[in-house]
DNA sequence: TGCCTTTATCGTCAAATTACGATAAAAGAT
DNA sequence: ATCTTTTATCGTAATTTGACGATAAAGGCA
């Protein structure tokens, strides 16, 4: 035997045509996860869950990259709507959009 | 008011310490997460939930893209160890590696 | 008003991603 | 042994990503 059994896999014979959900779904989805697919925006996301919000320089010292980068990430995490900033005095306070991850996780269940 | 008091949020004044994890394990997730995100792989695993296991020519099929494209988006996948593919007569079957995404799932709650 | 602090954006560069056609490689069929 | 089918890989090109320093912009303070 040249492989063992519990790495085989049997392919159906026919593939079901309901596998394919609407594009949308698909692009949602795929968007938020691409926006978790990099170590220091998942470290940004980690500090934001430990605080009720955290102002961005805060941040910038928390982590081993440039405060030009960490606005980028931002931007990002922004983007896909999972954070959220607002002014706080003379400097700019993020928070988790709690909504989305929520609904990510919702989502993994039927993609 | 320049803005609804719902999109405020109140950076917390001490960030706690705690909330750096092990960089291996923000790293693991991104890995996964950057695997998951891109649209035509979701519909890769959406199949490959929905069958035992799926012979790469049927995937190509399925899918609005050219064969060596697929090829690649599966080795990525495979990469993130979420597939697995083993041969299966003159063609290669491809199925989930079921602990991936369910490791996934849980690391999700401590991220 | 002028200075300082804070953060976003610009310009740039290297590297990675995504796509394709063409081709190699491997296994079955005749 | 040759032909066919199937899939992976190569080479290439366009786009995106991730990083940086420099700079702009906006607001608070003296």
């Amino acid at each position: 035997m040249q492989q063992t059994n519990r790495n085989k896999c049997i392919p159906t014979k026919q593939v079901p045509s309901s596998t394919h959900l609407p594009d949308v779904q698909y692009d949602d989805f795929a968007k938020i996860a691409k926006a978790l697919g990099h170590p220091i925006r998942l470290r940004i996301i980690s500090i934001l869950k430990n605080t009720n919000g955290c102002i961005c320089g805060k941040l910038v010292d928390q982590l081993p990259i440039s405060q030009a980068t960490v606005s980028q990430h931002l931007k990002v995490l922004k983007n896909a709507k999972i954070i959220r900033g607002s002014i706080s005095g003379p400097s700019m306070c993020y928070c988790l959009e709690p909504k989305t991850l929520e609904n990510f996780k919702q989502l993994f269940t039927i993609i």
